[in-house]
DNA sequence: GTCTATATGCTGATAGAC
DNA sequence: GTCTATCAGCATATAGAC
């Protein structure tokens, strides 16, 4: 059955709630005011709040996931290293552009609540199209250090590290702006420079 | 006057619950039962929640600013940049390793909570502590830049990296451990490995 | 200082009219 | 499908006995 306008307002409503207070502090109430209806439709569309919750968290495992999925498909001959690098922080940066808040949040309710991490586990790390973009992702980290086009590191590690710096930026970002009184074009450009940053520390630790 | 027993058992208590479930899933009831007191006690000594909360957080942040700060009173003339990097990064992980999710804690209530920023950025932007250990910083990478002894790099983007580097970390260890089920000797190897690696990228980007 | 009792308000969720 | 009305439960905070 098609989804109801008032169902899907009810559902861009709570995840921006989600993702600007948290779980715990967004009321099903706040929820149905922002979606222009009234709260008991919150409740006959997706019965309870953590119902709600689950289908916003599942949704953006999934989209990052493709997300990730997709820039693995490139192919990498014809391409430097430079090259490579440049395309994944390029991708990952404008994705977080219009969602800035999707890896804190992500991380912030797996550690809240206990919980919720078998629900996590099911439909993440079991997940096929995960497992999927991972083993791609190894074979190709394998792949670049047998030809020695890039020095030995663990894929996990590489992949951490690429993770931990953009992620990094953007919750910094906040902090930068935010308390330091920054004009949106200096946020701009913040964000700019830690791109280009970004690429050095990557392609540094990288190249032989 | 002295604190009482009671008191500070609160305060361990209220800590201990807002790093583990956050400020808004952690009830004052919860504080007094951990506390092994009345939930009234609670709001005898601190009043309310949410001053309570304050005095937990300006205690993290002057706790962090202070480490951070003694680091940077060692002597570096006599140092290589190998050892000055260990030592930053070895401290930097010992403090966590003891407290891992405090540099998520410090985002989290940040982020979340609008009304908190402004008390924030008085205890930590304006604060005395933060300025006189920023601006060492800022003179020792300016000096070792000069010196030659590193690539040219903007000191706060080098504070980014590291920071969101070993927090990253931290961050991805309960997805590491509680997720990917590991054992607390894979957990350790797993911390020490990134350890090493953190080390090696930060010493890839500032050596020419 | 420490307790019990309680006031007041908001929460998630449901029942039932339309 | 959408609303109003309402439930039981828990939250923070305080009053007042001891």
């Amino acid at each position: 059955m098609e989804p109801t306008k008032v169902e899907l307002d009810i559902l861009a409503a709570a995840r921006e709630l989600f993702m600007e207070k948290g779980f715990a502090a967004t009321s099903t109430t706040d929820i149905a005011r922002k979606a222009g209806c009234n709260q008991a439709l919150v409740h006959y569309y997706y019965r309870t709040k953590e119902k709600l919750f689950e289908r916003i968290y599942t949704d953006a495992v999934t989209g990052t996931l493709s997300m990730i999925s997709h820039v693995l498909d490139e192919p990498v001959d014809s391409l430097t290293m430079e090259d490579m690098v440049n395309n994944v922080i390029d991708v990952y940066f404008g994705t977080l552009r219009d969602n800035p808040r999707l890896p804190f949040f992500l991380v912030q309710e797996l550690l809240l609540n206990p919980d919720r991490r078998e629900f996590i586990r099911e439909h993440f790390i079991h997940n096929d199209l995960r497992r999927e973009a991972y083993s791609k992702y190894v074979r190709l980290v394998e792949k670049l250090q047998t030809e020695g086009r890039i020095r030995a590191i663990e894929p996990f590690d590489l992949l951490v590290n690429v993770v931990s710096l953009v992620a990094g930026t953007f919750l910094s970002l906040p902090i930068y702006a935010g308390l330091l009184e920054k004009t949106p074009a200096e946020q701009t450009a913040y964000l700019d420079g830690r791109k280009k940053e970004i690429k050095t520390v990557i392609l540094s630790r990288l190249l032989p």
